[in-house]
DNA sequence: TCATTATTTAAGAGTTTGCTTAAATAATGA
DNA sequence: TCATTATTTAAGCAAACTCTTAAATAATGA
């Protein structure tokens, strides 16, 4: 009845059976959880998400453009793409002295549940 | 031909509309996207992550449980637990000495699709 | 009541974030 | 080539994040 664990919980009736498989439940997914973590952390910024959902709805955007629309400096919305670009959220394409950012299909298709919700979206229905 | 802006942008063929039009969407949108962004961020820590995703494979865990699981300090589960309940993310329930804290429906509907997704996960199939 | 156990709270330190301003790159067209 | 425009980069700073350790709360049972 002695529970076998050196841990900081003591309960008698801790499962050790139930922590040891969580334990490996998660060594085992160590990977994509930090690549989702890393996606949903981008995403999960004001300034960005607002990004995110106008490449979508918009296909796509100049840094100029983004920085008319949520009145914001240049360089403020320029840090932002470049993060979202280091985390393989958006591309790039050059059209003479204009940057066009849009999504990648993997951004549309992990962020398409949220992005698509937001579409017509109230805070219920966001709920 | 003049565009009628007095924005950091100056481009010919920048079109105006299509920067009004955004400016209102997002406008209308603003309660949403903080409520989306807030959850987001909140999902987008890896300890954070990995507790949303433990409570949804087995329901509900004491701090105790998963401070053993995540191999962290009591303190610093019981931190991000109070995060996720400030946001909405997770209840608590509790039974004697032991609370046991577990998913909100509303964040279950929420996340429902990259927790779900990591449940066999690799990272190809997260992408 | 008192010792034990589970949890939370608080204070502090080190790191990261996200803006600002100024300067650097890059491409266009006169 | 030179001036203009679009974008990025860099440095600096205030605020937020996440852990640590120590102390405070809360519930149990002898």
């Amino acid at each position: 009845m002695k529970p076998e664990k050196a841990s900081s919980c003591i309960r008698v009736y801790a499962d050790e059976r139930q922590i040891k498989a969580c334990k490996m439940r998660i060594e085992n997914l160590e990977d994509p959880i930090r690549f989702l973590a890393n996606a949903l952390n981008l995403a999960g910024n004001e300034v960005r998400l607002k990004i995110l959902f106008l490449l979508k709805e918009e296909g796509e955007l100049c840094p100029c453009d983004i920085s008319d629309i949520l009145a914001m400096t240049v360089p403020a919305v320029s840090q932002h793409l470049r993060k979202l670009k280091d985390g393989g959220i958006v591309t790039t394409k050059r059209t003479g002295q204009t940057i066009f950012y849009a999504l990648t299909p993997e951004a549309e298709k992990l962020l398409q549940p949220h992005l698509g919700f937001l579409k017509n979206a109230t805070v219920e229905t966001a709920l």
